[in-house]
DNA sequence: CTGAAAGCGCTTACAG
DNA sequence: CTGAAAGCGCTTACAG
């Protein structure tokens, strides 16, 4: 006997337990594997659900027990116009947000991608709205203040990636000390140049500042000439690491033996811009850049770099929202160690058997 | 007064409506601009709101009002072992999963994305759960069968990408046709290539089988002698392309005159191969790919490819779904145009002033 | 314009 | 083990 299909077919578990010919406290158990059905009542229901593809309403039932099973990111997408060789698609992330996938999957959890616009400005309703359909939060760098964290705290509990951690929030980060303090001193010690710049990423960056002051500590504790702050702002853009350059470069400034960049998109607009004005990189000025993005092995010469756990970076912090939401437990600060990536860009030698795409060797201009 | 802290803080509509000294329906109305309430009503409502950090919950309003504004996104994730040079990262579906995104947020619509294993067999069970937690689901090349597709369509409207439409289903593609017989054309027209030869993607897969039977019918019309099929069956990664030339090269083959590969991951992978046994692209060998990935334009020559509108596919494929959802319309079937871009690989001549980035234009070699 | 009340589709004590 | 019933936090006719 054919069913009586319903126009706008919303099945219930009311349709189900008919068909079965049990209570609807039966159905949900068998589906939920509560309690200890009868065998045979097992087999009718599940014999419904498959004849009726059943599927329960993820709503009705976040409603009922107090989980969504669903947590969300939250991220800032362009703003700064694209420059050629950028693309978006190489920021980092994607990695962090595949991280956090690959990882919430494992506890049946599903994940709420949502970015908002560089220059969006009020994002705290935006945000609000995604906390309402989720059971936590995890924000990218410089998503909200603190105030406007605590806020939504209420809410939900919420991990930030690359911040620090609230009295109501959590925060995992890499170690971008040990990461910079290695490759000043590959670039002080190693290469012995003398003199070095720092091109800092926004100003309002943890990151960014973290690195900032690990670099002059470096820079200062071997003696080496340093320059930051005033000409060598960026923003993290390959836009703006070029736009410093050519500013210096038009103001007749002589440029340092090795310029430092706040991450690996700066150092792309760097060597370009370098690039356009004849000037060799790494024989006449080294560059280095923090991320190893995808694309940094691909450059001429191949980028030396720090690179962060990205991928785990997003495990550990849904992790971390993970054992909040079912436990109200967590370690509120984590720190994840990185790794020098020495490439060409240093100035370090080549290995010519081997095309671009290695970690640590590979093969400099032609 | 300070407010008594609920433990579990759950605030709710009566929580405002208390506050602010109005019914539940008021606070309910003010929220969502529905009726015209009073001025001092919405002002009472409002403060209380802003008083409490009042968000409304996601689940009760999606089972109240039978909509959750969310849309799910399923796809293949990792699988292939990664080869060198190839990430994650640079897979399209990124790029068109931000397209959907950056759609589905102009209507107030969130994205639930949710990747499967590549090898992952019973994949029905999972994209049901996400199923009941959405509004609409837009599913990736190859995730479910025809009989799969139809079972959830009862539940939420579906749209495949690169697929074909079913009863049930919609679906949004790019113009293979086109893309491939501009691209063949340049090959054996413009070039005058006289052997060339298809390096396959997955046999599955409809776009495959598009741009086989192009090129078939293009190189054939040409009258140029081509391959197709048993030795050069790839399967959209690196490796498989790189494998595919190893073995020839390895069976003493002598290879045709251009190599058209399935996708710009296959032709990665190629010109890899290529270069370890010395052959020099596209000097002796041409290649040519299919995506316009982020990195094809950094290869060594640049990628000559046909640039598929990715982001726009994405934000197509939410727009039908999204006008399925809110008028039960929608066409089912949409085809979006290509574009061929000429770049190095294919034998093309250099501009020397410019490096990598351009479209059309970059140099090659050294 | 506003409030009391029903209902959205589940889960889960509570009896039996 | 199983069923009747309450309740999760909203929205929305329906009266007033």
């Amino acid at each position: 006997m054919p069913e009586p299909k319903r126009p706008k077919g919303t099945l219930t578990i009311y349709d189900v337990a008919g068909r079965a010919g049990v209570s609807i406290a039966s159905v949900s158990r068998v589906l939920n594997g509560q309690g200890s059905p009868r065998a045979d009542t097992r087999e009718k229901v599940m014999r419904a659900v498959r004849e009726l593809s059943f599927v329960p309403d993820g709503a009705a039932r976040a409603l009922s027990n107090g989980l969504k099973e669903v947590i969300g990111v939250v991220f800032r997408r362009g703003g700064e116009a694209l420059f050629e060789g950028e693309d978006e698609s190489l920021l980092f992330m994607d990695v962090i947000n595949r991280g956090i996938e690959v990882e919430a999957q494992r506890r049946g959890f599903d994940v709420l991608m949502s970015s908002v616009g560089f220059d969006d400005e009020d994002v705290l309703p935006r945000i609000a709205a995604i906390a309402g359909k989720t059971d936590g939060l995890i924000l990218h760098d410089r998503m909200l203040s603190a105030v406007g964290i605590a806020r939504l705290a209420d809410i939900v509990p919420i991990v930030t990636l690359a911040g620090s951690p609230t009295r109501a929030s959590m925060n995992v980060r890499c170690d971008n000390e040990s990461g910079m303090r290695a490759l000043v001193q590959h670039l002080v010690i190693d290469h012995a140049y003398r003199s070095i710049a720092y091109l800092s990423g926004r100003a309002d960056s943890p990151d960014n500042r973290a690195r900032a002051k690990v670099f002059e500590a470096e820079a200062a504790a071997a003696d080496a000439d340093f320059q930051v702050g005033a000409p060598w702002l960026g923003n993290y853009s390959a836009a703006g690491g070029a736009n410093v350059i050519a500013s210096l470069l038009d103001a007749g400034t002589k440029l340092p033996r090795a310029i430092v960049c706040a991450n690996d998109q700066t150092a792309l607009g760097v060597m370009h811009a370098l690039g356009r004005r004849g000037i060799k990189v790494p024989e006449e000025v080294a560059v280095t850049g923090f991320d190893d993005v995808p694309v940094a092995r691909h450059l001429h010469p191949p980028l030396t770099t720090v690179r962060q756990p990205m991928q785990e970076l997003g495990a550990r912090a849904f992790d971390m929202l993970y054992s909040r939401i079912s436990a109200a437990a967590g370690t509120p600060d984590v720190v994840l160690p990185v790794q020098l990536i020495v490439r060409e860009s240093c100035g370090c030698a080549t290995n010519p058997a081997s095309r671009a795409g290695n970690a640590s060797i590979a093969r400099s201009g032609t």
